[in-house]
DNA sequence: ATGAAAGGTTAACACTGTTAAGTAAACAGT
DNA sequence: ACTGTTTACTTAACAGTGTTAACCTTTCAT
């Protein structure tokens, strides 16, 4: 395993067992046995360190939610079992899942939109299958890909409360996350033209 | 004006004006015109001067909702209000609205579930709308506050993509939320039972 | 007048991300 | 076999962070 790779596996074990804020550049060194100017040699600095555990999060989300995709389900079906692996997947990996909001473009100017746009690409696997539901006309949106982006910013929105504790205590979490699953659903699915 | 509300003043003004990051102690310390450690004297650290401002944030945000209840209106259009209320004020003030989600209660565990409480608030002026719509037999939802809450997590979802700057380039930022928004009061308001 | 409390200060600790400069080993060309 | 260069790493240091301990003054009550 090269030494790049150590990092990253070394780093990701730190941000899942001890939380962001004890993923430090001298920590990692120190776990990695090697010195801390050594992750410049293959970072240029943590925010591209954090960058590449980003994109490996996305892409154990967009596997988690490839899982569920069954194309024999219908779209209200699968849109559903996305939604739920969707929340599953964030409330069982909440570091991986938060480091993927974390890091802000406009805090890390060396790093233009491509790689950004490279993230985004999960959505595009929502905008598939709204796309195949509109194709097979069980669908009539607009514009798939915005319905995607509209589908998983509230997705987000709501694991976002959860994992930042805003729940209300008087809130059972099981509760919510249905009404939640619910709402999101129904308002979605509902552009179904009336046959 | 007393020291403590000094540097309340210049710590709002250092966020809004230069950002979270920009926002130390120090910083602060220097222009109010006093040493670091003063601000000790009235705040017990960091979290504690973060978790007033969040507390004055969340009052802001709140007037801003209230000023477009308007009882007359009706349950749905009300809620649509207020819906843009919220993404305008979160979008027009971007730095506050962040950092109402930015501390984490098991960041600072200091201050226990009582404070995080008060922050709360803000959803009931939500749940106190649904719950007279109910009264009124606008609408049939089970739990006010649990659909206050589902709605106030897909508005945050909308305007923390926006805010994190995941939105798509290819999506126009209006078109976005024009259907999201059509989609959170859809999927919302169509609980209503049919009369 | 004396003691205590209020409201501040300076110095220091243990961290942080990051850069500059240096070292030691491996390799390539003549 | 002796160069020169690249590769992979290190140590030392800079400038900054939140926070604590200890120390001054000034004000105030008894």
């Amino acid at each position: 395993m090269s030494l790049r790779e150590e990092i990253l596996e070394v780093s990701r074990e730190l941000l899942i067992k001890e939380g962001f804020g004890k993923m430090s550049m001298r920590r990692i060194a120190e776990r990695a046995d090697v010195s801390a100017t050594s992750i410049y040699l293959y970072f240029k600095n943590k925010d591209d360190l954090l960058l590449a555990l980003i994109e490996e999060s996305i892409e154990n989300l967009k596997a988690a939610l490839m899982e569920v995709v069954d194309v024999s389900k219908g779209l209200l079906m699968q849109l559903e079992d996305m939604a739920r692996a969707y929340i599953s997947y964030a409330l069982n990996h909440p570091q991986e899942y938060e480091i993927i909001y974390m890091v802000r473009p406009e805090e890390m100017p060396r790093y233009p939109k491509e790689k950004f746009m490279n993230i985004r690409s999960g959505y595009e696997l929502l905008a598939g299958i709204i796309s195949e539901g509109h194709a097979r006309e069980q669908i009539d949106v607009e514009d798939a890909l915005i319905n995607a982006y509209t589908l998983w910013a509230q997705l987000h929105g709501v694991v976002s409360v959860i994992l930042n504790k805003r729940l209300d205590t008087r809130i059972p979490q099981e509760q919510f996350i249905e009404q939640a699953l619910e709402n999101i659903i129904r308002g979605f699915v509902l552009q179904k033209s009336p046959v």
